[in-house]
DNA sequence: TTTTCAAATACCATATATGGTACTTAATGG
DNA sequence: CCATTAAGTACCATATATGGTATTTGAAAA
């Protein structure tokens, strides 16, 4: 908190957007002190702030005087993305088409900011606590299939960079956290063309993801599909494998992407 | 644009809601010059709001010069929406199951600010254009189910308040736009437990929503149906009025609602 | 009822963010 | 190539948002 490091900024919205992303976090409604407390702003400043976004829709007040949690402008103003609406349009087809030919989980997928962003979701059966929610980020490009895939087609030097920033934490005993294994996984993704990930992010959880090009070819997403390791043999990853890389390649193909291998 | 009323508000953070709902209602990047002549800020302190906002991932910029565009983080924080988020899990199996069941669309809505908002949605075969979004708001509560079920359980001031606020704006040749028309309407969703709406917010599209309650008997939210004329015969609409109410009946009971009639 | 505490409001001198002007950079087109 | 335009930077006097202190409100407990 606090990057008040350039000049060219406003301190005010600085402070705000401090606001946000505290109450945010926390997931849950918030007191007035609570907040006092984690932010790093004098009272009645953080009484002016609070006000303002509540007015604006941005906080949202349980009642004259309540806590504060986030606005549904939020989930309102989560559309105007102009340019990854043309990707949800472009994989809507195929995402539903492999939902309904396996029944299983698929997801929308993309890079922003070095980091993995779910996009859009057609869910499958398993319960709701499995999911993740449309637009929850995740750093961790080594852990995740849709994170090799970007991985496996990136410049080297971008690779590096990205890798060194988050290092290779391990999020469950499967996460690979050696270089040397990564890297040949990342090769094993290049060859398949697509990348596999088993139970490295979350115990118990299988995926596969396969990349979509735009028409410029640049790697824009990729449509990947998870399920429950008892729906999940390795004996059928091949198969969904394959699957994913048609869909993706279907999507490819609606942007106006042609292979030119 | 331009609430200053308020004393005990912060103008700075203002301007940069008025920047980011100007971005957004254009659904297109734009470029500083078209940012410029829309919202009244000058110029100077117009580039200090886009660089904080861009440095806090609230807007994006294609390139270093390039066009701004809505954030992803948006996507990301729409999610802190505890109390919302916990109709939605509670929803969720009720809206699956009925999803199988009719394969039609199925939403759940909330009334936030006096605007139907769609909180969650399980998609049937129409075509993508057909879709809202996840987000999306609706102020005409009088051309929609859900909006009728809204004011067929609303306390009557408020009901008259809110439809003041508003009128009865046609949005296509079968939208209510008579009073006395609409007040029958309620009194029919009142007795039928369901909300109905043919063709009313657009063209081609029938939809029936009904209550959700949570444990204090709170209306909190609405399942709801929705089909193009052609898969949703009027023969067809006690079947999944039924169906929806059944639906909600069961989410109510999950937030620990018990019906005392 | 009164007490207590959190939350919000009021006031105002001062620090500070603002927004003119002028300048630099970068991309476009002739 | 130079000319033109849009985007961004630098500077600094001044208007203005800020954040102390003191006060008021409201809700819950005693």
């Amino acid at each position: 908190m606090g990057q008040n490091d350039n000049q060219n900024t406003v301190p005010a919205i600085h402070r705000a957007i401090d606001v946000i992303e505290f109450i945010s976090s926390s997931q849950r409604e918030l007191s007035f002190s609570e907040i006092m407390d984690n932010v790093d702003i004098p009272r009645q400043s953080l009484i002016r702030i609070l006000n303002t976004l509540c007015i604006r829709g941005f906080l949202d007040k349980s009642s004259q005087r309540g806590l504060y949690r986030i606005g549904l402008k939020f989930l309102y103003l989560g559309h105007g993305l102009p340019d990854k609406f043309e990707l949800r349009t472009a994989a809507w087809k195929s995402m539903k088409a492999l939902s309904q030919k396996t029944g299983k989980t698929i997801e929308l997928s993309s890079l922003d900011r070095d980091q993995l962003i779910l996009l859009e979701q057609i869910r499958g059966s398993e319960e709701m606590s499995l999911y993740s929610r449309v637009g929850s980020v995740i750093p961790y490009l080594h852990a995740v299939s849709v994170g090799k895939v970007y991985l496996a087609l990136m410049e080297p030097d971008k690779r590096r960079r990205v890798l060194k920033k988050i290092g290779l934490p391990a999020m469950t005993r499967h996460t690979i956290t050696d270089m040397a294994r990564l890297e040949q996984e990342i090769q094993e993704t290049q060859a398949r063309g697509y990348g596999f990930e088993d139970q490295e992010l979350r115990e118990g959880v299988r995926r596969v993801a396969a990349p979509i090009f735009n028409s410029n070819g640049k790697h824009v997403g990729c449509i990947g599909l998870s399920a429950a390791v008892f729906s999940f043999e390795l004996d059928d990853l091949d198969q969904y494998g394959r699957m994913v890389r048609e869909a993706a390649e279907k999507t490819s193909a609606e942007l106006g992407y042609v292979s030119n291998s």
